[in-house]
DNA sequence: TTCCTTGTACGAGTTGCATCGTACTGGAGA
DNA sequence: TCTCCAGTACGATGCAACTCGTACAAGGAA
């Protein structure tokens, strides 16, 4: 945590003017993330109830495998449930430690602690990969 | 499947002497489990919800790691609970497709599905022996 | 300033799960 | 036969989670 450097940089990262999307290669720019678990706080026992829901479940994958280096938006994952019901399973990933959460202005940006995630329990994500939703 | 074969079988499997335990190296001879899903029918969703909670992930890394070719009733786990709660704990590994069980006359002895388990979420027994409980 | 948008906070209703006491079943041994 | 024993079935309780409507906060654009 470098005490005052970061203040002076813009308020948000840098944004691709094609598609919209902040990219995560500069680090600095970015603001804090909301809090979260550290590296070493993850609980298995924790992670796994995150992921036995099929929505989550399906939050994980989508940004295991289309959102890389990329965060969303909750709006980004086309999910018809009421905002507040979103607000309640992204904050479950949050605190369990799958996900971190970014606000940048009006928006908050969601992305995926695979890093974490892998070094904590490495095969994990793998399993999220190969998943297929119940019924459709 | 064989049609026939195991209906002249002695009740129980082989025991050995020394520490009572059942061997499965003769698997003809075993009763036949009680309802479970079929590999092809086993859910992540599942099988993270079921793991999920402390007690049980401590009976299936337990069997994980203390008992790879013999199973043990429900009594062997040392768990200082009531029976009637060992028996919801158990039936929900078992519905999961965690654990498989069979009946020895009075015991019910408990197995870990590690072939099915390995077929359909590889890594994921490597993740619950890599475990420890939360505090003690 | 006014409106739109993104998401939170709060509270209520509902469901599901964990826990446990009690009664019961069914095999095994004295 | 009588008793013990492992485990089930049932029901009650309490708690946590899911779901959602509503109201609210705050940035951005007209």
């Amino acid at each position: 945590m470098p005490p005052t450097a970061a203040t002076a940089a813009p308020a948000g990262p840098a944004v691709d003017a094609a598609t919209g999307f902040r990219s995560f290669t500069e680090s600095a720019e970015l603001p804090e993330p909301l809090p979260e678990p550290a590296r070493a706080e993850l609980r298995l026992e924790a992670v796994l109830a995150a992921l036995s829901d099929p929505l989550r479940l399906y939050v994980v994958r989508k940004l295991l495998l289309e959102a890389e280096r990329i965060d969303h938006p909750c709006g980004w994952f086309g999910i018809d449930r009421p905002k507040s019901s979103l607000t309640h399973h992204f904050r479950t990933l949050r605190e369990a430690g799958l996900i971190r959460q970014r606000q940048y202005g009006l928006s908050r940006g969601n992305q995926l602690r695979v890093a974490d995630l892998e070094a904590r329990f490495p095969g994990l994500l793998a399993l999220v990969a190969d998943w297929r939703p119940p019924a459709g």
